[in-house]
RNA sequence: AGCGGUAUCGUCUAGGGGUUAGGAUAGCAGAUUCUCAUUCUGUUGACACGGGUUCGAAUCCCGUUACCGCCGCCA
């Protein structure tokens, strides 16, 4: 068998969407699955849209998420340039050989005609098929059209015959040429459309097989018309359904996140992304869930996904994200939650301390965002009670306060154990002699150290703080 | 309108002529814990509908419905 190679052709004119995350995925595991290369190519055409802010985007996303290319703008390989807009030069050249073979014909049909044909078919309740106007025109009548300062577009004559080919997700695939028609493959003013383009560049390329969103399924009778007439091997291709918004409409700016980086700004990490986006439409043969992406990729098979449409829920990937985030190296970890901690002054804090914060606060959380909330009472000297009012109202607590201030003096806040076990004392103390449950009395504590309901260990979190900050916040808790 | 695709718990999915239709997540209930969090345990919940083939259909076939996609000199 021949040399397996797929690509990943995005067009930067937006950030890395998540769903062509997802198609680079699939190629990405089918070339390490196979011993294949895979490619990178930009398709930056549409100069009006592209920008090289985008084109950065997509290849730190696409690294980020672990899908390494080897072949593509940055990192070169020998069927370059890697970038469609460097490439112009090459589409008039075959366009000129299928016109010379007779498979393609200028037309000269200005967009007015065009629109009125489309309306005449409208009317009649007919699929618009072009009407082969400039098919037969002679050469004196061109050179008049010409003459009349009219630019031609190259059109792809299409031959009336059911078209066969073999999906590799959605089996087999049928169509009648006939509701096709001569499609555009040239514009007018020279250059190449879409449908065109990418053919030439995955044949010059040499991709064997081409993995992508099914909303490419009625593009590839084109592509496959192109392909034989020049006389190049057909790729093989495969069609995966699309990822939806929980409204089933296409995922869009309106649902919030679209782009990798996006979800990354929201504190998911790319790791568990990666492999959520793996589960729509692919299931581990083990059922187990939670893989890398090498991991993914000897275990996949095209032939296992399926090819129906799968919606986007967050709930699941939430919970994907707070099982990445426990499991995380831990010095990792802070590292990457430092953005999202921007509203404070973390040059106060050790490096040490600041690990230890993390450490405590990272077990419920599902995405790294929620931390600015959760680690809010370590920084500063006073702490926002609106949280722990009602527990602070209790009448115990100015007993349970005041006794903790009396103690707390003697406590060795350098040791986490030392306050771990005063407290538990602390608890046995109040659970003796006022009959208080554990909980409630650490309700207490809690409430007037950090303000809060819930929270991390409350020892490591002392330690954390001081005894200068801890006595301060429980004098400040007996004012409220 | 036409053409193409898809249809299993709310969601992601496994399975596939005879199964108690499995798992994950979410939901619910309980347990542990200093925490209304985490973790653990248990549990509710599905084969779109109608015909056909068959001893037997969720599974195969046909139709219907719903949803998605495409119908550009956009990509």
């Amino acid at each position: 068998m021949e040399d397996i190679r797929v690509r990943i052709a995005p067009s930067p004119s937006g950030n890395l969407h998540i769903g062509t995350a997802r198609t680079a995925l699939f190629n990405y595991l089918y070339a390490k699955k196979t011993g294949g290369k895979f490619v990178l190519r930009i398709e930056d055409t549409d100069l009006e849209r592209s920008n090289a802010e985008y084109t950065q985007n997509i290849f730190d996303s696409l690294k980020a998420l672990g899908l390494q290319w080897d072949e593509g703008p940055d990192v070169g390989g020998e069927f370059g340039p890697y970038y469609q807009s460097e490439r112009f030069d090459i589409y008039p050249k075959y366009a000129q050989i299928l016109v010379d073979k007779g498979y393609a014909y200028e037309c000269f049909c200005t967009p007015e005609e065009l629109e009125a044909e489309k309306e005449e078919a409208m009317k009649n309740h007919k699929a618009y098929v072009y009407s082969r106007k400039c098919m037969n025109l002679s050469e004196e009548e061109k050179a008049a059209l010409r003459a009349k300062g009219i630019k031609p577009s190259i059109r792809f004559k299409v031959e009336h015959k059911e078209l066969i080919f073999n999906d590799l997700v959605k089996g087999e695939l049928k169509f009648d040429t006939n509701l096709i028609g001569d499609f555009v493959i040239m514009k007018s003013n020279g250059t190449p459309t879409y449908n065109f383009a990418v053919v030439i560049d995955d044949m010059m390329m040499k991709i064997s097989h081409i993995i992508r969103g099914e909303d490419h399924i009625s593009n590839t009778p084109k592509q496959i018309l192109i392909y034989e007439a020049l006389g190049a091997e057909v790729p093989k291709f495969g069609h995966l359904g699309m990822i939806l918004a929980p409204d089933r409409s296409k995922l869009s700016k309106r649902h919030g996140a679209t782009a990798v980086s996006d979800f990354v700004k929201q504190g998911y990490l790319t790791d568990a992304l990666i492999n959520f986006v793996a589960l729509l439409g692919w299931s581990p043969s083990d059922g187990v869930e939670i893989k890398t992406v090498e991991e993914i990729a000897k275990d996949f098979r095209i032939h296992d996904v399926s090819s129906s449409n799968s919606i986007f829920e967050y709930d699941k990937l939430n919970w994907m994200n707070g099982q990445y985030i426990k499991k995380m190296d831990i010095s990792k970890l802070t590292e990457m939650t430092v953005p999202f901690l921007a509203k404070y002054d973390l040059n106060n804090m050790s490096r040490e301390n600041l690990e230890k914060m993390i450490e405590i606060t990272r077990e419920p959380i599902t995405t790294l965002n929620q931390l600015e909330y959760d680690c809010a009472y370590f920084f500063g000297q006073d702490v926002d009670y609106t949280e722990g009012l009602e527990t602070l109202k209790k009448e115990e607590a100015s007993l349970v306060l005041n006794r903790l201030l009396e103690l707390m003096n003697g406590w060795d806040f350098n040791s986490d154990e030392h306050i771990h076990d005063k407290l538990a004392d602390f608890r046995a103390e109040f659970k003796e002699k006022h009959n208080m449950k554990p909980k409630e009395t650490m309700w207490i504590v809690r409430a007037a150290i950090t303000g809060r309901t819930r929270g991390a260990d409350m020892a490591k979190t002392m330690t954390i703080l001081g005894k200068d900050v801890c006595t301060h916040r429980v004098k400040q808790a007996l004012e409220v």
